[in-house]
DNA sequence: TACCAGGTGACTG
DNA sequence: CAGTCACATGGT
């Protein structure tokens, strides 16, 4: 599942000049030159997290995790778990009161009762409750599906598309955002289509290049790339304008 | 202590 | 289209 980037991708070693003027939109080259530097410098990531597993958990932990540590959601998860919530059907029929007691380590707990009980009534009614079957669907009526579902965001229908179905749709986080950023690389528009856009453009469509590409954004910028950026723990640091002190954070 | 964390929807200019 | 705010817990 996860091969090195050198054996499956011939990804250059070259990228534009971490010192050239900013407001570089990102080309081919830079793009595959941060894989593979992440990805040999991490290795894989073996993402999504889980702690029981099964596309159950993906999609409500993909929804539990909206802006809230992943840490967070294990607690949700096991609470869940212990309380017997455990599929679509047993969260629609339990309680508010007890969904909101049962999720309150993942925050917002009020307001992600009502995104499960919203998913869970679209799978159920539009389903047969059966994730599988959302997951046949092409990759742009699954996406519309899940969008039109009250809470499901673009990165929430991206995960679930990406990490439940095992389909190529570009996960955009705040943390790919900040990365791009840092490393000097505009993109026109700031809308999270203008992003995807980019890496859809100018990347293979593979779904294991695009769950370990995301998953290693994640880690890198979630340890070192942070709001106090690391630079002298950088492995970019040397290619990036923030690293070389061009720029500021 | 105050800030931060793998977003989304409602609302405004 | 772009900016702002509410939503809420647990870790550092």
């Amino acid at each position: 599942m996860h091969t090195p980037s050198e054996i499956i991708y011939e990804f250059s070693d070259s990228r534009s000049d971490p010192r050239a003027p900013r407001s570089v939109e990102p080309t081919r080259e830079d793009l595959e030159w941060l894989f593979a530097a992440l990805f040999d410098a991490y290795g894989p990531r073996h993402w999504w997290p889980t702690v029981h597993g099964g596309s159950f958990e993906l999609v409500v932990g993909a929804i539990l995790v909206q802006n809230i540590s992943w840490s967070n959601v294990e607690r949700a998860l096991v609470n869940m778990r212990d309380a017997g919530v455990w599929s679509f059907r047993e969260i629609l029929d339990a309680p508010d009161e007890e969904m909101h007691e049962i999720i309150r380590p993942s925050g917002y707990y009020k307001a992600k009762t009502r995104k499960l009980k919203e998913f869970a009534e679209f799978i159920l009614g539009e389903h047969d409750g059966d994730l599988a079957r959302l997951f046949a669907l092409p990759i742009g009526e699954m996406r519309e599906q899940l969008l039109s579902v009250w809470g499901i965001g673009e990165e929430t229908a991206d995960d679930i598309i990406l990490y439940g179905a095992k389909k190529p749709s570009f996960v955009i986080d705040m943390y790919t955002r900040r990365l791009l950023a840092r490393l000097g690389w505009e993109i026109r528009g700031k809308s999270y289509a203008a992003y995807q856009e980019l890496f859809h453009k100018l990347l293979p469509h593979d779904p294991y290049l695009f769950n370990e590409y995301h998953a290693l954004i994640d880690y890198h910028v979630a340890r070192i790339c942070r709001k106090k950026p690391l630079c002298d723990q950088c492995v970019l640091a040397e290619d990036c304008p923030v690293g070389l002190g061009v720029t500021q954070p």
